[in-house]
Formats: C-alpha cells, sequence, structure tokens
DNA sequence: CATTCGGATGAGCAAATGTTCTGACATGAC
DNA sequence: GTCATGTCAGAACATTTGCTCATCCGAATG
C-alpha cells in the first residue's frame, strides 16, 4: 500500500515533491532514532518534532516495515535460542531444549544428558507420578539430576527390562530415578521383549503387569527416548534383537523405536510380528500425558526422531544442535 | 544492583548454581527472542515459558541492560540524525538540520541554502511575522522556497542594507521572502553601518526606523545567519568594514557577527566604538522571538556560530554536516 | 471556481507495557 | 528451631502504545 502511495506522489513534480518526501523520511528516520536509540516515548518525540502522536505510531510502523531499524540479539547461544524456536514452531513443542555440541562428529549423549537432567531437576514437583522408557542417554543424565526429596513421586516404568546383567544397567532408569526424589518406583519386573504373544499375554492378564500399566493413565510426565536401529543401538546391542530381526524390521521400514515400538520415518507403528511380543505401554495411552519428553540424538536417530515427533508429538524436545539442524533439514 | 545479585548467588555451590544461572540466561535470551525477533507479545511469551509476565519485563530489561539486545537504525542519512539530535542536546535546540556535503573542503552554503529553504517553506503561516537578516546563504536559498500565498504574511529586516549595488543584493531578501508569500516586506530604509553615533540616533528617532524596529517585537520568526570575519566573509566584502576595522574588532576578540553585532566566541557582543553606528535590531530583543532559526555553515564561521549558539540559544539550526562536527568537537 | 478524491491527521478506545508494592520462599546465621 | 535477609513472583495500578474511525486539507479535475 505505502509502496503505491510512493509512486504515485512520485509522479508528480519535481523539486518540491522530492523534499517533501525528503521530508517524511527525514521525520521518520529522526522518530526512529529518538525511539529506538534515545529510548523517549512516543509521545515525547511527537512533541518534539510537532506533530501527533499517532504520526510517530504510523513513522515507527514503516521504519519496521522498512527493515530501517534492525534489532539483533547478541548474546552467547542465540543460534541456539533460535534452532529451539524453530523447532518448536516446526514440531509444535512446547518447549525444545538443545545441547551444544562442540565438534559436530563427536557423541552427543553426554550434552543431551546433561541438558535433560537440568530440565528433570527443574520440572519435578511433589506428587508427581513420571513414566520413563530407558536407555543410554537417560541412564547417563541420571548425574546431571539434583535430587532432593519430594513427597509423594511414582515413577513407572513403561516398558520392560533386560534379561543379561551388566555393569550399567539402563534399565534401571526408572529405579534410580525414583531414589533421587524420595519416591517410588515401579519397575515392569518382566524383559521387553518375549518370546511369543502367548508369553506375553500371560505375564499382562496373569501376573500384575496390567496394574502397572494402569498407572500410566494418570501420569504427569512421560520421559522417552528412541532407538536407532543401527547395529550400534543399545536395542540391538543388549542382546534383543537378532541379525535377522533388525533386517526385517528394516525391511518393514522400521527407522528405529519408541519404547520397543517399531516406526517409520512418518511416525506409523510398523506392521510387524515383533509387535507382539513386546512389554510396553500402548503409545495411544502415553497420548494422555499432558507432559511428552522426547530426549535422544544422534546421528544415527534422525530418521527414528522425525517419526518419533510425528507419533507422539512431544511438549518437550531435549536434544543437540545437530541433529536439530538435521530434523530441521529433513 | 544486579550484578551484587550475581555475584552473591554464585558464591554457592557449583552445578546447581550454574544450571540455574544458565537457566536465567536461556530464558531472558528466549524472551528477548521472542518479543524482538519473533514479535509476539510479552503475555504470549510468559504463557509460553511458564512464567508471569512481569518476569518477562523484568528479563526484557535485563537483557537491554547488559546489551544483549542491539537495535541499530539502517537508514541512508542516519548520521545526519545522530549529529542534529546531538546538536540539539548540546546547545538545547529544537531542531537542528544538516544539509549533507559530499566533499568536506566544498563550500557549504548551497547544501545549507536548499535546507533552509525546505525549512522555511514548511514553517510559513498565514498571519506570521519574519525577522530576517540577510546574507550569501539566506540569499540562496530563496530559489528554493516554495513560495504561496498566504494571508498576512509580513517580513521585517532587521538590519540595514547596503548602499553599493550589486548584482545580486543580499540585502533585499527579506523583500523578495515577502513576495514568495504575498506579504508585505519592511526594509530598513539605511545603511547597516552608519558614520557615526550621531546619524544613527538622528535616523533611528526622527525618521520612522524605530517603528520598524519596534515590530520586530511581535515577531514569530526570526531568520539569522552569522558572518565571520575572514577577508572573505560579506561584511567585509560589501565594504562596509575597513581593514583597519576588521583588525580592530578582531583584536576586540571578534570571531563573527550577528546582525553585525560582533561577538566573540563566547557568546558575548564585544565592546567596541563600532557597535554605535550599527543600524540592526537589539539582539536581546530577539530573544523574545519564539522561534529563532540561525542559518549558517563553513569552515569560517565556526567560532562565530559557536558564540551565536550562546548569545541568541535558536531554537533552530540549520547548517551542514562538516560544521557541526566541528561545533560538537568544539 | 466548485468539486471530488486521496492521503494525512487527530480523538477516543483497547491492548500492551512498565512500575510499585506486597507476600512467599529459600537460605544462612544464631 | 527461629529469625533475619534478600530474592523473586504476582496483583494492582499508571503509563505507553496501537488501532479505528471520522474529519480535514490540499491537489487534480472538469
Amino acid at each position: 500500500m505505502r509502496g503505491q502511495d510512493k509512486s504515485q506522489t512520485r509522479k508528480k513534480v519535481g523539486a518540491e515533491q522530492v523534499s517533501l518526501s525528503d521530508a517524511g523520511q527525514r521525520l521518520r528516520i529522526r522518530a526512529a532514532w529518538m525511539y529506538f536509540i534515545e529510548g523517549k516515548t512516543q509521545s515525547e518525540i511527537a512533541d518534539t518534532l510537532g506533530v501527533g502522536r499517532v504520526t510517530i505510531v504510523r513513522l515507527l510502523a514503516e521504519a519496521r516495515r522498512r527493515g530501517e531499524v534492525r534489532i539483533t540479539i547478541d548474546a552467547p547461544l542465540v543460534e541456539l535460542t533460535e534452532l529451539e524456536r524453530a523447532l518448536e514452531c516446526r514440531f509444535g513443542i512446547e518447549q525444545a531444549f538443545l545441547a551444544p555440541v562442540s565438534d559436530a562428529g563427536d557423541d552427543p549423549t553426554p550434552a543431551i544428558a546433561a541438558a535433560a537432567g537440568t530440565f528433570i531437576s527443574q520440572v519435578m514437583r511433589p506428587g508427581m507420578t513420571v513414566g520413563t522408557g530407558w536407555g543410554r542417554t537417560l541412564y547417563t543424565s541420571l548425574p546431571h539430576i539434583h535430587g532432593r526429596i519430594l513427597d509423594d513421586v511414582r515413577v513407572i516404568s513403561l516398558l520392560g527390562g533386560i534379561a543379561q546383567a551388566r555393569r550399567f544397567n539402563p534399565a534401571e532408569f526408572a529405579w534410580q530415578f525414583a531414589e533421587l526424589f524420595g519416591g517410588d518406583g515401579y519397575l515392569l519386573p518382566a524383559p521387553a521383549l518375549v518370546d511369543s504373544p502367548e508369553t506375553r499375554q500371560a505375564l499382562l492378564e496373569r501376573c500384575g503387569l496390567a496394574e502397572v500399566f494402569a498407572m500410566a493413565d494418570g501420569l504427569d510426565m512421560a520421559l522417552l527416548s528412541v532407538g536407532g536401529i543401527s547395529r550400534q543401538t543399545t536395542t540391538y546391542r543388549v542382546g534383543h534383537l537378532s541379525e535377522a530381526e533388525r533386517r526385517s524390521l528394516i525391511d518393514a521400514g522400521a527407522v528405529g523405536d519408541l519404547l520397543y515400538n517399531f516406526i517409520d520415518a512418518d511416525g506409523r507403528v510398523i506392521d510387524h510380528p515383533i509387535n507382539a511380543r513386546v512389554i510396553s505401554v500402548d503409545l495411544p495411552r502415553l497420548q494422555k500425558t499432558p507432559q511428552r519428553v522426547l530426549i535422544s540424538g544422534g546421528r544415527d536417530k534422525h530418521a527414528a526422531l522425525t517419526g518419533a515427533l510425528t507419533l507422539i508429538a512431544p511438549t518437550v524436545l531435549i536434544t543437540d544442535e545437530v541433529t536439530a539442524r538435521a530434523l530441521l533439514d529433513g
């Protein structure tokens, strides 16, 4: 609109019109200067320049529209903030936390874990019931969590454990997490992956697991991470998945898992017989959880994260800078 | 205050405190980003970040105080605006107009004249009574004045004329100026400089000049310029001033003149016999004029301008970029 | 010279912003 | 444990800002 005004105005005569136009620009820059640089109020400027306050409003708006006023944020980590905001807007996340990484080739897990620990420390409140998955990232975040006694905290494992004893048992995350806040931990006393659908049904129906799952309906927060499907990923390493199964899942389109529910890059749970052998909370059930926190990052999880973002629509995403860029580019 | 807070806060423990401090910074940058870059309102940001709106106010103020938010005006002529504002603040001027000069060595008179013409064109209103000096700058501004018929305009010459006929008679400025607006011009039918105090008295008291001066009490605006005291200045060139007089004035401390009232750099009218022979309005009288416009520039007038700024405290100053810098530096 | 039109201007209102005061909370000292 | 201390968040108010509509002015036109 203003641009049209300009051209219409300009085709008049020469000298006076030009000078009036200059005067307009002069006034605009002057108003912008006094407002943004000197910090005067619009009323003051209006009085000084001898025009109405409304005119100042218009001049300032025009100056901003023309880009004559440039506002930049100059602070450490501001690029992270920009990325975070981009993620939030793109994926409908309430809050994204990005851990800075110094070297793009590094494993981002420690950084993500630290960020996750900080976040969890701040968000925990008395009376909370938290559901958790497990994995290396979550486990690594334990030392970063500022534990303190909070009344009535309950932590529920959303996924079965592993049989194999290991030095670091990621599956114990829920337990240790509960301890940090003096709360009760509810583990799923079962493998994440059992031999057959029948075993699964038996466990669920006749061994008390259903009760634990029922508690998942009342969760205040769920802490989840995704697994990739490469050979390095926890799922594979802890021995739950054979190479044949892995291939078969990949062939079926899987790019990773969310509580051992294998998903594709579009956020769909793939159709595969292994589903009937997994002991984990239903993903649709988690949708009712008000705070869904997705904590993951790393080169081999980009596709899985993309899917997970669609599938569970997390309210909070904690990942690293490099992964964030990949998610936004993809 | 905040700095003290910081130091007091920091001396607590390590990890948590650092992370809380980081969280504060994170929140601040995030608020600044959402406010200044994304243009959200403070309420929206408060809701998104889960804090009170007042906190956002504080975060934004803190970010600005720390200089994390940088606002720059990026437009042509913005440096001029900055200079103008500096002049206004330093010398208590309502409005300074600076003409841009391409080459610092050039004579700035044409540029100043153009700016003066634009200003005068805009400021003229029906019913105005304007007092004027004369000089090359004012005369040169005539072609830049957008003349139009305004009711009841009166233009009064504040200074006597020159005897010598010249191709361009600067002393006729008042007359030509009045014509541009269809108003009445009142020239002082007398030389600016007469031979003796007695002649001056005779003219004032018995030749009707006093009446013209009396009109100067009701001026709405005075257009003034200063003269330097170099050999090139109008005062000297039109033959009013002999070389001996010029020397004598310089010895007495004169750096230039304002309506042939010779002044020093501190803005005092110097004590000199020539004063008793000048036919001009008293400078103190001009102080009552609501709009005092000082129009001058050029290398040889810096000192005179400095004095004039003090002496008549103009409400409007029209000069050039180079002179402006000199005034601010001096 | 009257007319008409576009753009600029000012009053009044609604929204946003800034400030001040009060109370809650955490912390450290006794 | 109690108390002083200082920090921080929130309610209420004052100010500033943004917007809309009615109006006015000036320029182009017939």
